[in-house]
DNA sequence: GATGAATGAGGCTTCATTCAT
DNA sequence: CATGAATGAAGCCTCATTCAT
């Protein structure tokens, strides 16, 4: 059996997956030169399109940008409800650092981008982080303390239990460069990656879970 | 009677202190804005100095870049001397948390330098990270196999343990207004920062030190 | 029994119609911004037509001026020809005075569009205004000198008389804007063209009329 | 006796003798072709300057227009504050005509690039006009209905006669080309000049003088 | 008729740097 | 030491126009 490929691409097919490569492209020199270290040529440049070309998708060279964190956004938010889901905080535990560990080695750009937008102040970011992504973790915190309450749980300050599983594990995007260099490899790979989720749940979960 | 003039501060010293508020505005800004982020113009302007009176103290920008690393390196430097000389894992621990988030909590431009330095790949300032940063790191994942071995602490996976170590702490540096505003602060405290002391050791601690 | 179908208009009709809404927005704009402040976008955008549709119309933008101001030099000869039939000085100033008002009442952005191709040294209508404005003219102060030969009207400087009567008549359109907001209304009315025609009408025919 | 020529011009004065051929040659461009018609490009080829020095001496194209118009309407001012002075009828009308055809004939430039930006709706100059022009306008309304409510001049509607006298008087700088054009002369001279003088001068005054 | 896609040209502005004083 | 003047390079963006559908 064969697969029945479509016989025309409408343009609109095309048209799509260029603007796709067109959001990768620049999540990939965003994440590693930030907003302004990045000029539309390079862009462009590395897909062999003109400039205006590009500027033909997207307004500004700030809509592509907040495109770019729309599009990351989307990705996550869709990771980040699965947790929300968790009904028991080992589980959680385990999920959370997972999901965030595998986004930051699915799309460690899209993480990169982030950080960089939050260390500049999200100056282009502002209104969304504060709508959709802080909600988020207070709901976590609050989760944490429910099952602290309950005594399932020992009591930590979970808020700056928060900060550093989201530090911990975003460093494997963020810094994952320099962390293979360290390593002496070319890149992080999945054994490394395992061995994050360990020690990092490891180290949280010990200090959680009730002494018996 | 003759006039009592004030002890007149030689050139040089008015210089010096130029130099060294040039820089600090300078580690302000790239820290926020990265490299190509930043105008000369915009420092100058926070200065009240003239765009060319910055040339005049510096060849270029990038120099001025390298200066304001080399001087965080410097102040880095001396501060991570103080850990190695800690011979017992628990002090070591308690030391390097202690210094790690006393350079967040003192000089949180210089890390975000750094930090995003780094993401970028480190194009201006590989060959002092690979000749002085990584050889201290290795040097520290040494330390802690050899504790291992001589059954002085349980054995974890030492690198990703100070990767961890690493980001959760610099994250009060470069995150720290996002984490502010997390909290509902204006900015981070000192209360902030012994909390996360408390629980980054405490973990970190509870899963080395041996079952008695 | 079958569907009465509205009478349909044939895609001619519907397509006059849109041309004629192009002339006029393009008018408008081009009245107020001139040649080179006025984008295709701008206009299309106001009549929610896209920019490619404009030129599908007409084959250029330069094009599209020229065919604004041959409309508006249309209705301008057509009213013109009136005063040519005035064959009596007093009926003249006054059928003269009359029309130019009105063309400044009624076609305002016409009559600035004009204006501002003029002030520019006509670069793109130079060969109509010399062809069919300029005669015109020349054949008025004709009439007058002739009028004055016959002693039917006091002598003056007949071209001087009428470079009078062309700019304070046009001035309503060109400078409407500006009268109405010196007189604090939002906009010029029927008295203002009104008192307009009087003064001007006086003032000319008090100087041209023989004493008696 | 020789003059004696100052031996070296400071940088300075050579600064702002190029500062008023900058601003000469942008008059010209902007009276002609508008704000938008008008690059930067072409104002520092005419003058043999490079863009960016331009740019030196004025942060931006508007402020460079915005300097233009400053620069006319000073000289403006300091001629139109001669015509307050004139405590009479007839001399007020003389002067007034005078000194408005004086500045269209050694201005003319400077006079179309105020009309250009008045056509637009004042844009960019809307503040001083309110501010500045208007009040006198308005001030010589309020005079000539006083000298009519003293019985020195007939009554007429002067808001229009002010109308009337602004616009045919500009029309000699504004329009003064085609002007020429029309009379076959390759520009306007004094006697052009001094006929609209007395032609304007004549038809007000004969409208306005009481009857014996 | 109409429109999505693309592009070359040109415009304004920012910026690092140089030079002369 | 410091600054006024100048400039080349590069960046973002607008715009008229073309092409294919």
């Amino acid at each position: 059996m064969t697969d029945i490929a479509p016989v025309t691409r409408t343009p609109r097919a095309a048209t799509l997956r260029k603007q796709e490569a067109i959001l990768a492209e620049a999540e990939r020199q965003f994440a590693r030169f930030g907003f302004e270290g990045v000029s539309l040529d390079s862009i462009a440049a590395a897909l062999d399109l003109s400039r205006q070309n590009l500027l033909y998708h997207w307004p500004s060279k700030e809509e592509l940008y907040r495109a770019v964190l729309d599009s990351v956004m989307g990705e996550w938010m869709a990771n980040m409800s699965a947790i929300a889901e968790a009904d028991e905080p080992e589980a959680a535990i385990h999920t959370y650092v997972d999901v965030k560990l595998r986004f930051s080695r699915e799309r460690p750009s899209g993480n990169a981008v982030f950080t960089r937008e939050i260390m500049a102040g999200a100056p282009r970011y502002q209104d969304v982080l504060k709508a959709q992504v802080m909600p988020l973790l207070h709901a976590d915190v609050e989760r944490f303390e429910r099952w602290a309450r309950e005594g399932l749980i020992r009591h930590l300050d979970f808020t700056h239990l928060m900060f550093l599983l989201w530090s911990s594990t975003q460093a494997y995007a963020d810094l994952g460069a320099q962390f293979s260099l360290f390593m002496g490899k070319p890149a992080l790979d999945d054994e490394d990656f395992e061995r994050a989720r360990q020690l990092i749940t490891g180290l949280i979960w010990r200090s959680l879970e009730m002494p018996r």
